[in-house]
DNA sequence: TTACAAATTTAGAATTATTCTAATTTAGAT
DNA sequence: ATCTAAATTAGAATAATTCTAAATTTGTAA
């Protein structure tokens, strides 16, 4: 992301402040934001700021490879701004994602029939799992209650 | 999913015409049809059926761990009659979907950070890669054109 | 059988996520 | 300072999914 900034003149990708603030939210961000997320991130400082504006530099982020979606959340998808290989877990009660760093490749490999089919691009191994936080929680709130929240207990 | 035709009649699962055409069209089905693939495909015989049903009938199905969502598919989700554990692979160019048996458990182990936050109770592998039939037809199309095509060249 | 309660169906509205449009503004190059 | 391509905006459009409330149907049990 910072290298972004600093390389933000390589063509046709022009820096305005909208899309500064995006990047900085978007800098060392490790919450896996929503395109929602970012746009009420940015609209505290640019009331007038559109969704386009976040959806057209998640696009040209994404297409410089500067920003991987993940789509390991059933409802929508989030953003990462660590493009580096890695992997996700997510609480299936809060849907709070972490991120694995772990190299599964030398693992992951395709089957024969399926290797005849496909040729392999890449892979993302997507963890499901109960946070800590939630697990506390669930002694005291049943999961279908919990689930049903619009508020998130937890995180 | 014929096992569960046998057993409709497990508390509270009401057998409707329209769910049995639903079960059927999902009994061996390995195309993994979006909720609007199988509403289409319903609403060849039952004109009438709405898509309050198809999404009933799979919420249903869900709750009884019949049926898998998959999250393969940056724009929708796909359905998987095959409760087996098993991975996917996606073509990028025209979004077909093959299943992937093979067993990756005893490789997918989350680093001890992790473990700390988080207790899992599963994972799935996504694979992304170019289907035979994409990779024939990519010498003729680019990719951006071919992205752009609302009707799919192959499948 | 018939009666009934609970579950399901329906049309259609509502919500949510995402993309598109067209007019206006702005960044960065010259 | 000027200019053009790119980006911004409000708002509409599209797409996926969920919800609602009234009518219907299933499976059960008298």
């Amino acid at each position: 992301m910072r290298e972004l900034i600093a390389k933000y003149r390589e063509k046709g990708f022009k820096l305005t402040p909208q899309r500064l603030a995006i990047l900085n939210f978007l800098d060392g961000n490790t919450s896996h934001p929503t395109a929602d997320d970012i746009y009420r991130e940015i609209k505290k400082n640019y009331p007038a700021v559109s969704f386009a504006t976040v959806y057209n530099t998640l696009q040209a982020l994404r297409d410089r490879g500067k920003v991987a979606e993940i789509t390991i959340d059933f409802q929508k998808k989030h953003y990462d701004p660590d493009i580096r290989p890695h992997h996700h877990i997510i609480c299936t009660e809060c849907n709070k994602i972490a991120d694995v760093f772990q190299d599964y490749s030398e693992a992951l490999r395709l089957p024969y029939n399926i290797k005849g089919e496909f040729q392999s691009t890449g892979n993302h191994v997507n963890f499901y799992g109960i946070c800590k936080k939630c697990r506390n929680l669930s002694r005291y709130v049943s999961k279908r209650e919990n689930k049903k929240r619009r508020t998130k207990l937890c995180a």
